[in-house]
DNA sequence: GGGGGTGTTCAATTTTTTTTGAACATCATC
DNA sequence: GATGATGTTCAAAAAAAATTGAACACCCCC
């Protein structure tokens, strides 16, 4: 690890602006500073660097480099000739980004659009014309809704991916 | 309220459908639930309809409906020549969307550049060349990012408006 | 096959967030 | 200006989420 130069202060702000960052994701604070940490490190780090960089126990900085590995935003690599398992950042933070969203919106938008078919089906069994109309106009609203969600995020992802 | 029709069950999947979906936003359940019974329902209701209905305590549910006013997702109406207040959902999920995309994710994102900004202040502080063309590249990493993500927000609240 | 260094798992703990409830504010009506 | 029906506030309680730490698994090397 770089200890002798002054970049401490940036590490810090780096660390700081993902640990926000992820906040804004609904996500943990530590994974925010692990990625932090490997994002502002010229060389892999192995996770007891991390451990004692962050001074988080070795459980979360487990538990966080695996949600980071799952979303591809973290990788490990060989380093060094030696056989120990390093991690780096992938600097694209649309892995990042595109992690959250497959494994976090995808799955929720999924469950939704499910939810409304069943909602759907339901309708026929109003009896009253002028409820099942309001009703039914709302479902589609929501219908479309989720569709158009469907069609933006690729866009999005798309978009985001420099 | 309506009782007499069999719009229990659509109700309660109405609810829950919210319930997750601001979820995903990051946003207490209630908040859902409170948005859900009023999308579903064909008349405005009172607050203690609310309690009612959740289940939940007047505090909950005064601090969700607030929240939702906030974000323009719910507003306050006069209904049956009644001195009373009554709420209703905007059926435009644009609203509350838009709502959370401006009170949420557009402060984050300033703030995160402020940050960006005393970075690269910062990065003079540090002599060697070589460390320091390492940071200047992840920090300008962050700026375009930061910039494309400040450029999609109105294009993406313009989409999803319907 | 034993030891040192590394990462994982998960029950217990801590921290953070959400919810509650009781005291208070507002205001139309009698 | 008392009453009743509503909404708000906020400290305390409950619930949910993140973190810890200790036991365990792995794996290279001697």
């Amino acid at each position: 690890m770089n200890t002798k130069e002054g970049t401490a202060a940036i590490d810090e702000r780096l660390i700081s602006f993902f640990r926000d960052g992820v906040r804004l994701l609904g996500m943990p604070k530590s994974v925010g500073e692990i990625f932090g940490v490997l994002y502002a490190s010229p060389e892999p780090l192995m996770m007891l660097d991390l451990v004692d960089r962050l001074s988080i126990s070795k459980g979360s900085a487990s538990q966080g480099l695996k949600m980071l590995r799952t979303l591809g935003a973290v990788r490990e690599v060989n380093y060094d000739n030696d056989r120990k398992t390093y991690f780096e950042a992938d600097v694209e933070l649309k892995k990042l980004v595109g992690g959250f969203i497959r494994e976090e919106i995808r799955p929720h938008l999924q469950s939704g659009q499910k939810k409304l078919k069943e909602l759907e089906c339901e309708l026929s069994t109003i009896n009253d014309p002028e409820l099942r109309e309001f009703y039914d106009e709302r479902i589609q609203r929501l219908d479309r809704w989720s569709g158009k969600a469907n069609l933006v995020l690729p866009l999005l992802q798309k978009f985001l991916g420099e």
